[in-house]
DNA sequence: TGACAATTACGAAGGTCTTCGTATATACTA
DNA sequence: TAGTATATACGAAGACCTTCGTAATTGTCA
């Protein structure tokens, strides 16, 4: 099977929420969702519908009310959009994108240090 | 006046090579643009044109051909690019991207110790 | 000045995105 | 079993994206 496309910004909406409240029918989503932005139900299920055929969703319809999955995790499909930016507004420098990243967003000591963990891990294994 | 949208992907294929060259003609665009994507020369002028409209480049008319100048540098560009995805994807949380951008792409030495020294400047300005 | 070349302006076709109204199917309950 | 509530399916409207053909404009030069 092919991997599903990046989701458009109103199918990310939507994933964010099913990521965070994990497999569950639309009408669940559609309650969480509505919270941040109001949105009819049928809206939420065409959505789904169509996600369903992208392959960014996976659902199982052995009961009356469809139960609806992320196909990709959290990480996975954020691993899949950073590449896509870095190729796309970066032309494939992924240290440009991290540099921008590190000097337009304040982080923590404690976030710092995680990043500082993490090059000292990819030296070591360099060596 | 407003700040310009983020460019389609359509556009921000103009705009790498807008960023390029610089300030140039249609004519000029569209020679260099074709050699990577096989483009009608009235496309890239219309873009230009709708690009016009939103701000993300500015145009020149004294002259008969008009010379069109990206509004953003590439740098700004990328700011706003990488800050977007860093609430749409990741909740506000730069630290995730610049971990998932890591550990996505390989880095050489160098590009690490670039990394690496932005985080102790970082660090420095906080104490 | 008249013809040709180069340039911009206009508009439209075909696609995707986003939203939702209406129709249809299914299950429960009185 | 008839009626009600709850689901899904279908289709369509309006916005934007991308591409380009054709028309109109402007400059050049013989």
């Amino acid at each position: 099977m092919k991997t599903p496309p990046n989701p458009t910004p109103a199918e990310l909406d939507l994933l964010r929420v099913l990521w965070k409240i994990g497999p569950c029918t639309v009408r669940e989503l559609h309650e969480q969702f509505s919270r941040e932005k109001q949105t009819g139900y049928t809206t939420v299920l065409k959505m789904l519908q169509i996600m369903t055929e992208k392959g960014l969703v996976t659902r199982d319809d052995s009961s009356r009310a469809h139960i609806y999955t992320a196909y990709n995790s959290e990480e996975t499909s954020q691993r899949k959009m950073v590449s896509d930016l870095i190729d796309r507004a970066f032309g494939g420098a992924a240290q440009k994108l991290v540099l921008q990243a590190l000097s337009t967003r304040k982080s923590s000591p404690e976030e710092l240090n995680e990043i500082r963990q993490l090059l000292n891990q990819l030296e070591g294994e360099r060596s």
